[in-house]
DNA sequence: TTTAAAAATGACAGCGCTGTCAAACCATAA
DNA sequence: TTATGGTTTGACAGCGCTGTCATTTTTAAA
């Protein structure tokens, strides 16, 4: 029913070793061989039997996905984008959620790569940007792969995928500027979140490049959250300088402050602009419709995937930094301010 | 650094044979030599290699979750009720978007089962709806747990997961009867899903049971999105009959229908109530927060897990019915008619 | 106490593959 | 032609575990 190496083999009238070298891309073996194991492979749709070759052999044909992030739209695009290189290359996906505030939650995965073989591991905030967290990981001697967000890569620990949102950032508080907004007010994230920090600061520095003084009674701690949104709304319109416009975190905190507005009797766009950023599928989906910044998380998780199945196979040189900068999507909830 | 049987073994002063019937869960071990195992394993913190396992023994340790579902909300409570009954069973899961429209789906899972040992495979609608797909399945000899729509199983082909859309859709219905509303629209999801006809059909006798005649033109075809909501409800309140409430399929549809009012002007829920149906993170987040009905979808998905595993401990009778029914949550999008 | 049956334990092969290393092969230069 | 060195191929062990079956130990009955 099921071909194993050795039927492969005796098909193409080789030695199983043969057949290993043709499955695993190794040099050394000759065309005319290497062709007529592939024809016996194909006639018998053979496949490598994952459970034999993680026990016999040293190289490792999995990756892990290890996250910490409540919304579920983020965790599905980079799973599909993960699991898209994983069946190009053979490999296996294992997820695993986690809290990154446990207690236990090095030793989880510590015995998690001890106890599974994993080629490596793709990391997203907040995990990527625990520096304590990654050498530890690395003292296991495991590859890393982090999704972090700024235009530098903080170090050279591992390869990084930077996603630029302090440039995406700009773009969105320059658009609203065009709009002709000069009191825009900030809704944070979780302050410990370096996306957070490049957020602000590429919404400070799109302030000062057009001499707009930045207001620190409109930019408002928060979180990653609706509610959060909602009560940052609600602090900033009852302040003592009421934005025009407001620069939000994410959607879901747009969402939030959507909410917030209409609570208020607050007409969105015509009295007030609001942004989001990461274009959920949701944010086309609010009255009105968010303009925010596109991310693209399948993308994204593709190519730290591919980072990791490269560097498993030897193939790459490591700490490449790839860059990706999130676009502008304009749509109903931002226009000329006072129209 | 990592223990292995040979290890405990020698630890124990018991073969390994021995150990592996203790990790496994056998009879005919006395208990003090059990817990002399129990000892060494913990002391050596040893972990079953799940690849040798594989390789060697005739069953399986890893189950698969088979999807073909765009909605992120869902496939995410079925991921991490799935992976807590695996978690607690020291199961691995594979996970495995699909398209069940494609040509090469039934070869593409075909494959898939025949090329990795699985326990079973969780199926969620539409693909647990497919009989033809389920009988192929079966005659691989793999053991499927679906989660269907409906009170009833359709047939004892596989242990099922029956979510009581039925009733939960008369309450809904119910409950909007309750405010007075007697011209109720309803916009379908696609006819093809069990969910849609359930749904309907629950509609339908509620309305009947408080005598209520049934119009067909309150009742729009349509499917699971967004964009069927806003098309759906425009439908609805352009219509002969214009409904002073709607009943919307899930979620998403129901926002459908808020963007919609809002595009027509129509005040929610002073002037038309709107219910969803699923709960998902969204429902909170609209304008109106939505009156929808609550699917415990991560306590569903764990069980077909754990019905699975069961079986492939050989501990369980086969062909169990479970029975959730969604509940109704009350929110804001539905009031007293003519408030 | 002896004995048979049942229960507990162990020895050993082998799952399908890869790593190591030795053998066979080939091309080139002497 | 033969020697030389590189390239291609194969034989074989063994990864960590489970299944089979033989052996030992325990238990209960005679």
């Amino acid at each position: 029913m099921k071909a194993t190496i050795n039927d492969v083999a005796k098909q193409a009238g080789v030695s199983i070793k043969t057949v290993s070298r043709v499955m695993n891309n190794e040099p050394s073996v000759r065309q005319p061989t290497r062709e007529k194991v592939m024809e016996a492979v194909n006639e018998l749709n053979y496949k490598p039997n994952l459970a034999a070759r993680n026990l016999a052999g040293t190289k490792a044909y999995s990756i892990a996905f290890i996250y910490d992030n409540p919304n579920a739209y983020y965790v599905i695009d980079m799973q599909n984008g993960i699991l898209s290189a994983c069946k190009q290359q053979g490999f296996e996906l294992l997820i695993h959620p986690c809290n990154s505030n446990s207690e236990g939650i090095v030793d989880e995965i510590t015995n998690m790569v001890k106890h599974s073989r994993i080629a490596g591991l793709v990391l997203t905030p907040p995990l990527s940007e625990m520096p304590e967290f990654v050498k530890h990981l690395l003292s296991l001697e495991i590859d890393v792969v982090r999704i972090m967000s700024g235009d530098i890569a903080p170090d050279d620990l591992t390869p990084c995928i930077m996603v630029n949102d302090h440039q995406a950032s700009m773009r969105i508080t320059q658009h609203l500027i065009d709009l002709g907004h000069t009191d825009i007010g900030f809704l944070a994230g979780q302050s410990e979140h370096m996306s957070t920090v490049e957020r602000l600061r590429g919404y400070k520095q799109a302030l000062e490049e057009n001499g707009i003084k930045i207001d620190p009674r409109l930019i408002i701690d928060g979180e990653y959250s609706f509610e959060s949104g909602v009560n940052g709304a609600k602090q900033l319109m009852a302040g003592d300088v009421r934005p025009t416009a407001i620069f939000s975190c994410n959607d879901e905190i747009a969402a939030g402050a959507l909410f917030a507005s209409r609570l208020m009797g607050i007409p969105v766009p015509e009295q007030l602009s609001i942004t989001g950023f990461e274009n959920s599928p949701f944010s086309r989906q609010t009255w009105p419709r968010l303009t925010t910044a596109n991310q693209p998380n399948p993308k994204i998780a593709e190519g730290a995937a591919n980072l990791l199945i490269a560097k498993a196979r030897k193939q790459a040189a490591s700490n490449i930094i790839t860059e990706y900068t999130p676009q502008l999507v304009v749509r109903d909830s931002t226009s000329q301010i006072n129209q």
